[in-house]
DNA sequence: CAGATATTACGGTAACTGACGAACTATTCG
DNA sequence: CGAATAGTTCGTCAGTTACCGTAATATCTG
């Protein structure tokens, strides 16, 4: 089997058996659709369906989907990521090997055109504390997690591994504290080619003086809340859309 | 999160994945129970379902099994394996790390008290062909996996995290040509304990000799089937039985 | 081959899924 | 604000699931 049908099989494994498992399947099947990047109406559009139906089994008027169900929904969404360049099925592939919860990540996808961290900072209004000299450099994706969530759940290897696995792209953590506790588990020779802290009151002069030493660009966002930074994050997504896939007059 | 719950949880999802994404729901649910060593009578009282149902589900008349039906399926099969001390359980703990098709998998257990080579063999009607002078070895499980699939999907790297993953245990190859092509895969420090062949007509010479050099039991064993094969591991498992938990007048 | 054990096949029924569509509510943006 | 966009609610209904119980088969084991 070639590598990719094999991501594409192992993620739609894990997705489908946490849907079956959970007991509010509903939730989890929004969340993978909101991972996804996928509207309603399109999925909808996609399975053959009324958009009224995806709404239905994500409030929870349908408690227990079929299996016919589970599977049509976690093919189609992985589809139209397909169809749509992968974004999102080739940015977990790179988590795949880490064995990351999925609870902790709020956001992730690749860029289809690598964008600068300085198209990143001015799109999602940040400002940059440490490693003004690399703005120019290229990011191929990002990775948003929630690090109150991360810090229970990883140990610092396990950091160390979502750092590696976020090699030349954009970490952004929010929940945020002080900065501390995730940039202390800076490392080893591979790294995001830039963290950025959302939710920071005060930031921490260590985390402040790690990122100098690594060679790290640092930067904070100041946006109220973490929706507004994922609508921005969308905005940059979506700037060059692969626009032979897009028949339909719709732009997503 | 316990270690033990953490392989659990993994295993159910993987469990349940498998189940939502078949075309065939009830035959992967049989091939799991199986799998369990569970029968349909013990896993419907542990439900509180008719055994007729199990058969339902597994026979395909119930096409699309709901997620409620899943995650009590799944749940239960490794509760019920737990309370019998966790001889599945424990055993695929042991896989989960080597990424493992689970169809090369034909049985799979521990033994609750270790069994000789000897006792394995005379259960199995096998014939040792080389290691004689280790029959008194211990044996903590087995594993039987289909050969002709294995080499079909495994690569070389892939027989030796098997064997890695067997160490001090029974690693029964059936389907077997003549023995050559696993045994060339032996190469690492760690291996299993014992080397079953079943289906040889005419044992390789050269795995012969990679079994001597290596220092490793290989035993042949000359019964007709599968099946048979299947049952007298069966008997081994049920020696001894973990009697505390067994209060239905059931002998498993 | 008998007798026990395990599984299947199937008719029946209440509850629920899977779907529609229309009307309704948020949210964003010029 | 008003239009556009995205998502929700809900009445409705045909088809299916989830379950039972019983009778009919397999499958072992002695």
């Amino acid at each position: 089997m070639p590598v990719a049908a094999q991501v594409r099989q192992r993620l739609a494994r894990r997705i489908a058996g946490e849907i079956s498992l959970s007991d509010s399947p509903g939730r989890v099947m929004r969340k993978w659709r909101e991972m996804f990047h996928i509207q309603q109406i399109h999925l909808a559009e996609s399975l053959g369906v009324s958009p009224s139906v995806i709404s239905d089994y994500e409030s929870g008027r349908r408690q227990s989907p079929g299996t016919k169900t589970i599977k049509r929904f976690v093919e189609n969404i992985i589809t139209l990521d397909e169809q749509n360049g992968g974004q999102v099925v080739n940015a977990f592939q790179r988590m795949m090997g880490v064995e990351i919860p999925t609870n902790i990540i709020l956001d992730i996808s690749e860029f289809t055109n690598g964008i600068t961290i300085r198209e990143l900072l001015d799109g999602v209004r940040g400002q940059i504390v440490t490693g003004e000299e690399l703005l120019e450099r290229e990011l191929l994706g990002y990775l948003m997690i929630d690090t109150s969530e991360a810090l229970d759940v990883l140990s610092s290897t396990g950091f160390l591994k979502l750092f590696e696995a976020t090699e030349d792209r954009a970490l952004i953590l929010v929940n945020v504290s002080t900065g501390r506790s995730p940039l202390v588990a800076l490392k080893g020779e591979i790294r995001p080619s830039l963290f950025v802290l959302h939710g920071v009151e005060q930031i921490d002069y260590l985390a402040i003086e790690l990122a100098k030493r690594e060679q790290v660009p640092l930067a904070i966002s100041r946006l109220e809340s973490i929706g507004g930074l994922l609508r921005r994050l969308q905005a940059l997504r979506k700037q060059t859309p692969n626009d032979e896939q897009r028949a339909d007059g719709y732009d997503r």
